[in-house]
DNA sequence: GTGGTCACG
DNA sequence: ACGTACGTGACCACG
């Protein structure tokens, strides 16, 4: 039989510093939760132990810091954000029934002695699991202690058997007692014998074994004279550290190793799991919520699977009364549920025939007022069949996701779970097409889509109040909704490539990659994977020679930065950058976009609505929102994005816009002034910055003005800046200092921000687009200032996002409202491309521009400006 | 699946 | 002593 027997601090601990934050929507802190039941499960995996137990610090006023490995002097006080967590962990753990060893008085490793000793005279084997690594000394034929160690993230153990230990310290393991009472141990208190460190004792303990042993040898034993002075002196402390450092092994307390037995879970454990978010963990351990296995309205209504033209009509006619209903689709739109007029109703085509369409067409069009989960995707698919989009009152994922962008997913089963406490079945039970056919379980499919369906209905329910209380009404319903549509349509319409160009781009450059291969093989002395990163850095670094910079996790560093200061003193590294370009442009852009090129000549990205942390979109498969411009040759990819024959593209973009509204929004009247006054706002900064009259600012004044001023939108530092700019880190900090003395408001606001995120424990848009940082109250320095930096960024760059949607939406109403061809087809962020007939050209440029500047109304202009050409590169103007 | 790199705003 | 700018997505190498 075997018991298995945790450190639980320690490894809690670890969990804490080894697992990035997570917390969940109420602001607690899971991860080391989190991590610790992970390593838990995992050593079960490993171990398979009959009996499973846990032992605490009972008060555990102090926590080891990971770096007190090398600063054993002190300890630090358990981070808040880690003690939020023990009380968790002693909860989870009762509701699994692992029994929890807690005395006054006693450290864990007391506990941990007493549970080995036992089991060993009950004729069990015992297994210790911590990280610390005091516990070694309780090793027997019969007990191993598993080391666990995080290093990377990555939580690996050791197991230290007997033998183990003998051959990595040479001694038995109870001689642990013996070493520490000589080398002593900082963080335990453990004075030892001063001036004997961890090689003398580890030498000493070797050859004599306990220091008893060794006292009793002490005159002529085999060390030098210095060594045998400080044993001399230090043998009160030997003695005393010896004490000390040996770890209790008869703690009276009822212990039987047979109680320890594995048990099954309390119910409670469900719960528990959905509180902390667990969702992984439920599935794991397959739980089921109590009592219940389906979701609470289910029986509530009836369900009807329409099979008549007439009931069809019926229903619509009720819908059309309704204030609204809920709805979704399968992804082929050959079914949608509906729940409304009091009850859920399936329609397939298959069942309807003829008056499927027909039915659609009026569910979608204006008269029923819909509500639904990532409309956007809906309305493509309805785009695709010739179908309206029209009514469509609300998104429970958009919704979800103006409450707390930083969610990560917006999946209907995961909201669920987070606003309802309950649990939908797996998505692919109604959506996989053999769901439906015979060798599904179609009872199961209707089941789920109408449980799905209910759910939205559920959502809705908490969502709405929430868009209401929380103040993003209107960029709920007059932003975020109105843009499903319009970035419906912009993904319908896709982007005319060029695809001979295209092709013949990447010829050129497969041509131009051979050469330089070559050139870099030669200088090399040897062929290699110039794309793999650890083999260029070991041919740079070891084989040339080179000096090597920074270093990543995994080796050297090899990017653009590192290789720029390189690349006069080693031709090679100049053909290695080139390769780096080419082969960028190769794979990302010339081969990756011919693959994505679709029937019609066209490239149809998706945006995303729901990822972002600051409200902007973003755009993938592909990402047309990083098509190259900052070079040539990459800016070349753009002449290959062309408008249809006959027509053109207008773009428009906004100026500085960020800049702007930081000026509005810190209120510093001197950066307003600035854009007021209609000059260059870089060299306007340099002027103020270097003290200089606006026509002696120097190319380069302006560069560096340039560099400050986008630095402060994202909280820089000197140091970044230093290293952006080329200058040293002194005159980075010069630069600074006159840049706050000169935009007072911008410094102030960057302070007050902060503070203010620290009280609320988030930031907000113009239109009240919250970002929560939990960040900030982190005991990490590092995260802690990253949150800084988020708090400074996300106003601006999220309020920029705000008024870009808004400028969409007013754009694309207007195009309709003018009668125009034109349609929008791409935004980059600060751009927007619109494609029309060369004809509305002018038209098309004025009203851009015009609603683009005029959607809402600053201290400063906001002004955008519109080009044309026949292809992107053209149109940039 | 993760990390390194690099394309964009 | 620490680590060093915000927000994205795609591709490649490698375990």
């Amino acid at each position: 039989m075997k018991l298995m027997i945790l450190d639980g601090n320690s490894i809690l601990n670890r969990a804490y510093y080894g697992i990035r934050p997570l917390s969940t929507r109420d602001g607690l802190f899971t991860h080391a939760v989190y991590g610790f039941l992970t390593t838990m499960q995992r050593l079960r995996d490993e171990e398979q132990p009959q009996a499973l137990c846990v032992a605490f610090d009972l008060k555990a006023p102090t926590f080891r810091h990971k770096a007190d490995e090398a600063y054993k002097a002190q300890r630090k006080p358990m981070p808040e954000e880690l003690a939020m967590q023990v009380p968790v962990i002693k909860q989870v753990l009762a509701a699994m029934n692992i029994p929890i060893y807690q005395l006054e008085g006693y450290e864990a490793d007391d506990l941990i002695g007493t549970v080995s000793r036992r089991c060993e005279a009950a004729g069990w084997d015992c297994v210790i699991v911590t990280g610390d690594k005091d516990s070694l000394q309780l090793i027997t034929e019969h007990t191993k202690v598993k080391l666990v160690s995080t290093r990377m993230g990555q939580t690996t153990t050791k197991d230290m058997t007997e033998a183990a230990f003998r051959e990595a310290y040479g001694f038995a393991p109870a001689q642990m007692v013996d070493l520490k009472a000589l080398m002593g141990d900082t963080s335990d208190n453990i004075p030892g014998v001063p001036g004997v460190g961890e090689k003398t004792a580890m030498a000493l303990v070797q050859q004599y074994g306990a220091i008893d042993t060794l006292y009793e040898k002490l005159p002529e034993i085999d060390a030098k004279p210095g060594v045998i002075k400080k044993l001399q002196e230090g043998e009160k402390s030997a003695r005393q550290s010896y004490f000390l450092a040996t770890i209790v092994t008869d703690v009276p307390m009822p212990f039987a190793p047979e109680d320890n037995l594995l048990k099954p879970y309390q119910p409670e454990l469900y719960d528990l799991f959905l509180r902390l978010e667990f969702k992984k963990l439920i599935d794991l351990y397959g739980l089921m919520p109590e009592g219940k296995t389906a979701a609470p309205f289910e029986g509530e209504c009836t369900m009807e699977v329409v099979e008549t033209a007439e009931r069809a009509e019926e229903l619509l006619t009720a819908y059309e009364k309704e204030e609204r209903v809920f709805l979704l689709a399968l992804p082929t739109l050959d079914g949608v549920a509906v729940d409304g007029a009091g009850q859920m109703s399936l329609f397939f085509a298959d069942r309807l025939g003829a008056a499927y369409m027909p039915f659609l067409k009026k569910l979608f069009g204006p008269t029923v007022c819909k509500v639904s989960h990532q409309v956007k995707e809906l309305m493509g698919h309805l785009l695709a069949e010739g179908l309206p989009i029209e009514n469509f009152c609300f998104d429970t994922a958009l919704a979800a996701y103006l409450l707390d962008a930083t969610q990560g997913s917006f999946a209907l089963p995961r909201l669920t779970v987070a606003y309802l406490n309950f649990e939908l079945p797996e998505e692919k039970t109604f959506t996989d097409p053999d769901a439906w056919n015979a060798l599904g379980d179609t009872a199961a499919a209707m089941g789920a889509f109408a449980g799905y369906t209910g759910a939205v209905s559920a959502l809705y329910d908490v969502l709405a109040p929430e868009i209401e209380t929380r103040h993003v009404h209107e960029l709920f319903y007059e932003v975020e909704m109105p843009l499903c549509a319009v970035l419906a349509k912009m993904e319908r319409s896709g982007f005319r490539v060029d695809g001979r160009a295209l092709s013949d781009f990447g010829a050129h450059l497969s041509g131009e990659m051979e050469k330089l291969e070559k050139q870099i093989y030669e200088q090399a002395g040897g062929p290699f994977n110039i794309n793999s990163p650890k083999q260029l850095g070991e041919v740079l670094f070891e084989r040339l020679q080179m000096p090597h910079g920074k270093k990543t996790k995994t080796g050297y560093s090899t990017d653009a930065d590192v290789l720029e200061k390189l690349r006069w003193e080693y031709p090679v590294v100049a053909d290695v950058l080139q390769y780096r370009q080419y082969a960028k442009l190769k794979s990302t852009y010339a081969d990756g976009l011919l693959k994505v090129i679709g029937p019609d000549g066209r490239i149809h990205t998706s945006f995303q609505m729901t990822v972002t942390a600051t409200g902007r979109l973003s755009s993938t498969e592909p990402n047309l929102q990083n098509i190259p411009t900052r070079t040539d040759l990459g800016s070349e990819i753009r002449r290959m994005f062309v408008a249809e024959p006959g027509h053109v593209l207008v773009d428009a973009d906004y100026s500085q816009i960020e800049l702007r509204l930081l000026s509005h929004i810190a209120e510093d009247e001197a950066m307003q002034q600035a854009f007021l006054s209609g000059d260059d706002i870089h060299t306007i900064t340099a002027s103020q910055v270097f003290h200089v009259p606006l026509t002696e600012v120097t190319h380069r004044m302006r560069s560096s003005a340039k560099a400050v001023n986008f630095g402060i939108v994202y909280g820089i530092s000197p140091f970044s800046l230093a290293q952006d700019i080329g200058v040293t880190q002194k005159e980075a900090k010069a630069y600074m200092e006159r840049y706050f003395e000169k935009y007072a408001g911008v410094k102030q606001y960057m302070e007050t921000i902060v503070q203010k995120a620290r009280e609320q424990g988030y930031v907000e848009t113009l239109m009240h687009r919250r970002r929560s940082l939990p960040e900030l109250t982190s005991s990490r320095f590092n995260l802690r200032s990253f949150g800084e930096r988020v708090a400074l960024n996300m106003p601006v760059q999220g309020t920029a996002a705000d008024i870009m949607k808004l400028a969409m939406v007013h754009v694309d109403r207007r195009l309709t409202a003018e009668h125009l061809q034109a349609r929008l087809i791409m935004q980059v962020h600060d751009e927007l491309i619109v494609e029309c007939l060369e004809s509305e050209t002018e038209q098309v440029e004025k009203l851009l521009t015009e609603e683009m500047s005029g959607v809402v109304h600053l201290k400063v202009p906001l002004p955008a400006e519109a080009h044309s050409g026949r292809n992107w590169l053209e149109a940039k103007g």
